[in-house]
DNA sequence: GTAAACCTTTTTTTT
DNA sequence: AAAGGTTTAC
């Protein structure tokens, strides 16, 4: 595993004599040099022809890309924004872009074309939009919209979106576009049967609705591109020119298209540089694929291979711990970290209770660190899904400890941010139906479904918009006059608003958009809790417009970009999914929820194979190497999962985890060596302890995927599960109520034997069931 | 046309 | 448990 393929050791002979040079002028090693390695070194000055750098975590990566863009632009090799830096995520852009900046200046600022894949394909794309039909003030829709737009098709077409629904197809269209496929790509087959096979052609269907709607989805950035330098010579003839280098970061998680994207880019010059590690991908889910770095070497012939092996973040214990991990792994290039660094202390894993002991535990180490004068900025916790952070959430409020949740949910991803913004994306682009039916009756207007179904024919029979249907509406008669006053009210304020948007700062126009609507009115009347909060987030909004050029700059930063950039950052630790936090590190982590079924996750556990239980280890790798000092793992023995208590299991990756670089600590009775011991031999390590009723589905997942020995285990847990003996029945229940039961749904009475009841749940039948697990309707 | 009651679904992970 | 969608009652 340790040795590199074939290929690498063939490449290796193609060193470029660059790398040499540096060394002999060693009295005037440039400042952005200074810092570095030899292979470091190698992949900053290593400028011309494609470069592969494998770079494992914590070796230095970012600040060798930084340096390698600092060195071209000081060489005058190129301007800043004749470089192509791509990155994966908008924080990586961000970051790049802030150090680049402390390196070479203000000149940094000029490299218009460092960013996201979709950042910059959306960019190129609204230079070319008219070359796939659309106008360049298209508006880029984002998944709710995606799913709203494929459910109308899916109700035209006549296929019932209970069967099939919008949401998958949506999943099924974002693979097509991921592998770079057009409808006219697609073969038929490859729908998963979606629809008896219609797949394809409402892929079409969707292509051309979102053509009328002058909209693409996220996919379309980049497909719509790759298709646009295809077609068209001279626009690419035009790309080429321009990017005389180009960097890629996080390579190993560009899909098809992103790659297709790339390789048209620089085939021209060839003088591309991609940075990756084949261990940290972990987006296979979106389409990436780590093959691209076996491909880039064959459509690159030549290609220099730079190793990044030293790692300066992590402590002995950490690196080892995190290395016997990911060997576990099949399909790896192979690498071998390596640290200068002594001491430190082994990883912990503890094991707790539940879930919110798992929160009280990490809250009061925190509040230790904090006893001796620590700052909590060090500190992060990092889960494997969203729904993690609520636990830690509610008992970081309890106790008064600061934190700040990263991810989460997003600024304009609230209900009043995207109500403003359909007004915005409404007044900027006339033919954005998904936004005229967003806020047409928001605040009221009078208009209903009759008034809206009425809407969508004539504007269907006419071929207009929806907003442009309206007049027709008005000329004909046709509706209510309640739904006629209402649409003509609304239309002549759109009308109204782009004749301001002329002339009045788009910060300006939201603001009297805002009043005029009603709807700052709406939330002023409403005296509900979350009013005021909402209407304090429109003024941000209208703060944060302000620093966008014009509104079209701003719509594209809001679907682009999502977050808010310079959100208040309030020192504290940090909380966010382990995807969130890749490339970033911390003095201290806290890993939580390490347990089957939760991480690695049900989902990779019950269909993905051994790939998703592979990339499930990748990110527990990834999860690992964030930590520079200190990391504590934890797992629960109970968890609430759907608001329902669930068992689970340590997870299996705590097992590859070798003695000599963890500590296993366990706040339960019995001690640590019981049940450490017990589950070293595959055993329950919780069988020991009491425990509650371990039923649902997950409960019994969790153990039909339980490799050891699942029997022992189940006969282990099945011991408190019995009823107690003075059986009492519940005074609350009579014939003839209705119950809800978690399983069985809802149902009525029909008779009552003590604590035992018979239910009609109807269509799921007559049901004898525990008084104690039903609750009343 | 709207509000209330009822029932179902949700949880990977991101642009 | 909570949010979302759908059906029913006004």
């Amino acid at each position: 595993m340790r040795s590199a393929p074939a290929f690498f050791i063939r490449s290796q002979v193609n060193q470029a004599d660059i790398s040499a040079n540096s060394d002999t002028n060693l009295a005037s090693v440039p400042p952005w040099l200074a810092h570095l390695n030899p292979p470091q070194r190698d992949a900053v000055l290593t400028t011309e022809g494609p470069v592969l750098i494998l770079a494992g975590a914590g070796t230095g990566k970012t600040a060798a890309l930084t340096a390698r863009l600092a060195h071209i632009v000081r060489s005058r090799l190129a301007w800043p924004s004749q470089i192509l830096a791509v990155t994966f995520t908008n924080k990586a852009a961000r970051e790049m872009r802030e150090r680049v900046v402390q390196q070479i200046g203000p000149a940094g600022e000029d490299m218009a074309w460092l960013g996201t894949f979709h950042a910059i394909a959306g960019r190129m794309l609204r230079q070319h939009a008219e070359l796939v039909g659309l106008h360049n003030n298209f508006t880029i829709i984002d998944t709710d919209d995606q799913i709203r737009v494929i459910r109308q098709i899916l109700q035209a077409e006549g296929v019932d979106d209970k069967r099939w629904p919008a949401r998958q197809f949506a999943a099924i269209i974002d693979r097509w576009k991921n592998r770079g496929l057009t409808p006219a790509d697609v073969r038929s087959g490859d729908d998963d049967g979606f629809a008896h096979g219609k797949g394809v052609e409402l892929y079409r269907l969707y292509q051309d609705r979102l053509k009328t709607l002058n909209a693409c989805d996220f996919g379309d950035l980049l497909l719509h591109m790759v298709t646009i330098l295809r077609s068209n010579r001279d626009v690419l003839a035009q790309y080429q020119a321009r990017f005389s280098y180009i960097l890629v970061d996080e390579y190993q998680d560009t899909n098809a298209v992103q790659y297709l994207w790339l390789r048209l880019l620089a085939q021209e010059k060839r003088n591309i540089a991609v940075v990756g590690d084949d261990d940290q991908s972990i987006y296979s889910w979106r389409g990436a694929e780590v093959a691209n770095i076996l491909r880039f070497e064959r459509d690159f012939p030549g290609a220099k291979v730079i190793r990044l092996e030293q790692n300066y973040r992590s402590t002995p214990h950490i690196l080892g711990a995190a290395s016997a991990l990911i060997a576990h792994n099949g399909d790896r290039l192979g690498k071998t970290l390596w640290t200068d660094v002594d001491g430190g202390d082994k990883l912990s894993v503890v094991g707790v209770w539940d879930g919110p002991e798992e929160a009280r535990h990490v809250g009061e180490a925190l509040e230790g660190r904090m006893r001796r004068g620590e700052a909590l900025d060090g500190a992060a916790i990092l889960v494997r899904a969203g729904f993690q952070t609520r636990e830690f959430e509610e008992r970081f409020i309890h106790i008064g400890m600061p934190y700040r949740v990263v991810g989460g949910f997003r600024f304009y991803e609230r209900a009043e941010i995207r109500d403003a913004i359909a007004y915005l994306r409404l007044v900027n682009q006339g033919a954005d139906d998904l936004a005229f039916e967003r806020i047409v009756n928001q605040p009221k207007r009078g208009i209903g479904d009759k008034a809206m179904a009425l809407l969508h024919q004539m504007a269907r029979a006419d071929g207009v918009p929806l907003l442009s249907a309206v007049a027709a509406m008005q000329a004909s008669g046709a509706g209510t006059p309640q739904a006629r006053r209402g649409l003509g009210q609304f239309a002549a304020l759109v009308a109204r608003w782009r004749d301001l948007s002329a002339t009045t700062s788009h910060g300006a126009l939201m603001q009297i958009i805002l009043e005029e609507s009603g709807y700052t009115a709406m939330l002023q009347a409403d005296r509900s809790a979350e009013a005021a909060g909402r209407l304090e987030n429109l003024s941000e909004l209208v703060r944060a417009m302000e620093e966008y050029e014009d509104l079209a700059a701003f719509l594209d930063h809001v679907s682009l970009v999502m977050d808010k950039e310079g959100a208040h950052e309030e020192p504290g630790v940090t909380i966010m999914t382990i995807h969130a936090a890749k490339g970033l590190e911390f003095n201290e982590t806290f890993l939580a929820g390490w347990e089957d079924g939760l991480f690695p996750s049900q989902r990779a556990l019950d269909e993905g194979g051994q790939g998703a239980l592979e990339e499930e280890r990748r990110l527990a790798y990834v999860a690992i190497t964030r930590a520079r000092q200190r990391c504590t793992i934890l797992h629960a023995a109970n968890r609430r999962v759907y608001g329902q208590w669930q068992s689970a299991i340590p997870s299996r990756f705590l097992a590859e985890l070798p003695d000599e670089h963890v500590d296993v600590v366990t706040t339960m009775g019995g001690g640590e060596t019981m049940w450490r011991a017990n589950w070293a031999q595959g055993g329950d390590p919780f069988a020991n302890v009491a425990r509650s009723t371990g039923r649902g589905p997950g409960w019994q997942r969790a153990h039909g995927n339980f490799s050891h020995e699942p029997t022992r285990m189940v006969e282990a847990r099945r011991v408190a599960a019995s009823p107690s003996v003075g059986v009492k029945a519940r005074s609350d229940l009579a014939i003839g109520m209705r119950v809800f039961h978690d399983k069985f749904g809802y149902g009525r009475i029909s008779d009552i034997d003590a604590n035992k009841l018979e239910v009609d749940f109807g269509k799921n039948g007559q049901k004898r069931v525990l008084d104690s697990f039903v609750t009343i309707a």
